[in-house]
DNA sequence: TATTGTTATACTCTATAACTATA
DNA sequence: TATAGTTATAGAGTATAACAATA
């Protein structure tokens, strides 16, 4: 009953992580979905920046991003200005009260994956950290039009490329 | 801007995992969604089972399985038929169509993967795979209650999170 | 006319709780 | 009474398309 290629095995590996991603976010704040969560971190990460960035960041289309963004703005985690240099962009920064929301997020999140992950030799974490990293790189850069080009396909905006490796 | 545990940095890669998931996902048949995409899979690698066992193997609730394998039932991809030696009981089989279903399913996960890390060397591939079943395995094994608890709810009863590390 | 965001709508997936049927 | 499974409801995530505002 075992006869599969390792592209198969791999696929479904990466379905099985859901499981984790869920148990995370059992463990964040009741006011603080994943999503929004995940604003904060690409914020204090990065820093300053507009909403087509942190889109792509996130990998997910920005009328999306647009609500998580909003949903963190009501609650005073983020601040959103027009940019005075275009006043179509909005510029996006971590308040003093989401950069606490945030720290408290870390500290559970690592607390949850020590709890669970306590026994692992802590290279065995740097290299499934690594190698996922190389998995989002590899579809971030591969610039064939599977998840970007909305219609045109077009070769390889370099900043975006440039933003995969972060 | 780089000063995280390893453990906050494996968070944020598994966050990332989302990306590859929705584009494996974008990849299949019309009419088969993930989950039921996930049902078949696990049919045909275990073959015929009851809907307790399969939604233990999914790490998802009951009612949740219920319904994607209602789904299957109605297209004609799975078979389910009472336990004659339990009527509470049902017991699922992939059908030939399923059979067909779950082989296109694979050619084009496949597919996609072999396309997407064609340049990945094999032996990184097997690592990631394994690397992830192992991380399935540390939280299903958990044993704490972090996932099963129906009601208790409680974070870390903290003498069965001790006994947990043995 | 093109770009930046936002809003409206629809689909997928999940958990909780109430319910049915069998043991 | 306990167990196996289904259905109803609600919440979170995503994409597409239509829209407003600015360049």
């Amino acid at each position: 009953m075992t006869a599969h290629t390792p592209y198969e095995d791999l696929a479904r590996e990466l379905g099985s992580v859901g499981t984790v991603r869920r148990e995370l976010a059992r463990n964040l704040p009741h006011d603080c979905p994943p999503a929004p969560a995940v604003v904060l971190t690409l914020l204090g990460r990065h820093g300053e920046m507009r909403m087509t960035r942190l889109a792509d960041l996130m990998a997910i289309d920005m009328s999306v991003t647009s609500r998580h963004v909003a949903y963190a703005v009501e609650r005073g985690w983020v601040d959103r200005r027009p940019d005075p240099l275009d006043g179509r962009v909005r510029l996006l920064r971590l308040t003093g009260s989401g950069q606490e929301m945030l720290a408290e997020m870390h500290r559970r999140t690592s607390e949850t994956l020590a709890h669970l992950l306590g026994d692992w030799p802590q290279e065995d974490v740097a290299r499934l950290t690594e190698l996922l990293a190389g998995l989002r790189a590899s579809f971030g850069d591969c610039g064939c039009g599977c998840r970007t080009a909305p219609r045109g396909a077009r070769p390889l905006p370099p900043d975006r490329a440039a933003a995969a490796q972060d």
